[in-house]
Order: structure tokens, then sequence, then C-alpha cells
DNA sequence: ACCTGAACACCGTTCAAGT
DNA sequence: ACCTGAACACCGTTCAAGT
């Protein structure tokens, strides 16, 4: 929550920069160049102040980074019409966090938090759990089968994000092909049987098809 | 594949350092202090070089972590006694690689690489590949699967990994605490019955729950 | 209260030269 | 072939001072 609308209390040296224009600022830098990009030294000249002053606005990086991560949330997780069938409303919610997160790589290395926790992530996370409560699991199970879901999706997008990023900063064959190509038939048959689909199997995008059989794991009979 | 036992070709000074050296001494740090410890000119002064001899050996500091991966991967997967039957064989598999990345939470950094690609690895994707194939699944099938597994696993070790990071070097409440404490019960009534428990549900080490339930539903019927 | 300048204590990597 | 010294082009953050 930015105090910026905060009526000021005392009186002093009237701001130049507001909080909201850095997370602005940062937003621009890192959209159009990536998280790596951004620094705190690049983002005060970008604003036309120097480092320091923006310790005013932001406690550190981190901070930041996370104002970022909720900014991002609040502006583009729209909250999708959702099937009426509870099992199917876990599946398009989940859907609808991985589009969002899918779309926006640089996420990954602040996301990787403790749970995709920003205010206005909630409500996805009270359809998952509803979903599955609706389903027949007790809260609990519920609550697990939520983190389980978050677990697969937050998986999905860091290894494809980190494999993507692998891809274009480095032109040599990857270590996984170099792998490949000299598989022992013997000791590692099925392995080696598919070594020749190996990467087009690993492109295909199957982020529905595990998540359909982890949602019918998590509510079938056991 | 370390080339420090292939003979000289050449004459030429003599090396004072090896490739195996400086990865030894890497994992030393790694081991004691943190990845974010490990940096060029650390491991320099504590191996007595200079940095600069470092890249002479490695050609720079993402292929030292990748060598520091395998190494890990190397010393410490050790194939376990595999139950007969291949579904809890694919459990038991994925359950040893889940054990060994829990134990070295460093290694995330690394690892949300492309693939658990690893030479000494790759006898661990044999296996779950094989369990899901004598279970039935067409081979394409069977690497979606693997994938999936993959996902679930990397995300879970991913995700606590970052909150135990944020847990320590973090004093104040968390975030996600904060949120909680001021849930609306009628916008989000599921997450405020269950919010006084919510963290404890959460540090509840369930990830044999979730993976049984995924391979389930990658293998049952549909 | 808010901002600035200078400084601290670092980074990874390159270049040119030495042995 | 291998190593060194010095330098380049950066980091995040703190401190003391200014307005």
């Amino acid at each position: 929550m930015p105090q910026t609308s905060a009526p000021r209390k005392t009186l002093g040296r009237p701001p130049r920069i507001s909080r909201e224009e850095v997370v602005t600022t940062a937003r621009r830098i890192v959209d159009a160049e990536g998280v790596h990009r951004l620094t705190m030294r690049r983002l005060a000249t970008e604003i036309g102040s120097t480092p320091m002053a923006l310790y005013h606005h932001v406690r550190n990086k981190e901070e930041l980074l996370v104002l970022l991560l909720d900014d991002y949330a609040t502006r583009t997780l729209q909250r999708p019409e959702l099937p009426a069938q509870p099992r199917e409303r876990v599946i398009a919610t989940a859907a609808t966090i991985h589009e969002a997160l899918a779309a926006c790589p640089w996420i990954v290395e602040v996301l990787t938090a403790d749970d995709l926790m920003a205010t206005s992530a909630l409500w996805f996370v009270e359809q998952i759990v509803d979903g599955l409560i609706e389903c027949g699991l007790p809260s609990e199970r519920a609550v697990h089968g939520y983190r389980a879901i978050w677990y697969y999706t937050a998986g999905e997008i860091v290894v494809r994000a980190t494999a993507a990023r692998r891809r274009t900063d480095d032109t040599r064959p990857t270590y996984r092909e170099q792998v490949f190509t000299d598989l022992d038939p013997t000791e590692l048959p099925r392995l080696a049987q598919v070594a020749d689909h190996w990467s087009s199997l690993t492109t295909e995008d199957t982020y529905l098809d595990g998540l359909r059989a982890l949602v019918d794991g998590l509510l079938g009979p056991r």
C-alpha cells in the first residue's frame, strides 16, 4: 500500500519524486530490457535523480521488486469468466495465473517467493481452494491441493524461463543435446529410444495436460 | 568431463591450479557460506591465486556453477533400491531426486536450468520414464509425464527455498501474514475460514502427497 | 522531509604483459 | 600454456551534509 496519497503531516521540502514514479519507471526499464538491467543507479538516472533519493521511497531493491510484482498483478490479472463445474473452475483459475506469469518471464526471479501472495492474486487462490472443497475435499486437503498446483505452476514457469534464457544467450549446443547424442542404449534404453524427439517433446506446451492430471489425482479416489 | 588427466600435448608453463581444484574450492565456499558468497575474486584468494587465473580453467562464472551442480549430483545422488512395482518406482525415484535437492538449497539458482541434466541424473530420468511406460503410457506421454513431475519437484524446491531465505533474513512479519490478518470474509470466505491454520498448513511437507496425486492423475483413466 | 555528493566495499571480465 | 597486475565498467548501500 503506497502512502503517496496520505496528507502531509509536517512541513518540509516538497517531494520531487514519488514512490509511484519509482515503480512506474522501474517497470518501464524491466519491460524494455529485462530485470537484470534494473539497477538502483540506472533507475535513478532514468528518473532524473540520484541513487540515494530512491531509498526515501523504497526500503531497498528487494522491496522495489516486490512492489513491481504487485503492480504487475494488479494491472494484468483479470478475473476470467469461470465455468460452473468446480473441477473446471480450478483448472481455469490455475491456467489464468499460469498465463499471466508466462507472459512475464522476468517475474520468476521475484516470484519464487513464498506464495503468490499479491493481494490481487488472493481471489485466484480463493477460487482454487473453493473449487477443491466443492469437489469434496476437506479444507486442509484443499489447501494442500492448492499448494501442489502452485508448485507445479511455478516450476513450469521457472524451468521454461531459464531454458529460454539459456537458449538466447548461448549459441553452442546445450549441455543436454551433448548428453543425448552419446547415450548408452544398454544402460539407458528408454532415453535412447526417445532421444531423437526429446527436444521436440519437451518444447511442447503440456502445462494443461499436467495440470489436469494433477487435479484428477488430487480429487480422484484414494 | 574434466580434462585434467589428459596428457599434456605441448610444453609450457606447468599449471599451478587445476579445474578440479577450482571446483572443489568453490564447493567448500558454497557449502560453508552459501552461493551468494561465491565470487570469482573470493575463490581466487581462497585458492591462493588471482581472479584471472580461474578463467584459464573455467569459461566464466556460469560454467563454474554448472560444474558445481554436476559435482554435487555425482557425489550425492545415490541410486536407491527401487520397488518392483513400476508406479512405486516412479514415486521412489522422484522422491530421491527431491530429497537430494532439498538438502542443498543453493542449488536452486543453478538448477532452474533447462532440465535436471547432469549426466549422473540421467539414470533417474530413465527410471521415471521407464516406470511410466511400464504402467502403460505411450513413450511420448511418459516423457511429458516426467516433465510434469520435474516441474512439480523443481517448483516445490524453489518455492520452499525462497520462503526459507525470506524467513531468515527478514524479521518483520511476512507480507503474507499481513495480508491474511485483514481478509474480508465476505469476499474471500474460504481463505478467511482457513486463515488461522494457513501457515501451519503450508509448512507441512506434502511433497509426497502431491507427487502421488500427480502420478495417479498421469496414469489414471481419462 | 527530502535530496545530494562523495565514499565504502564490493562485483565479473578484459587486456597486455610476463615467465 | 599458464599466470599476473592493472584497469574497465559497473554494483547496492551508508554517511554527512545541504535546502
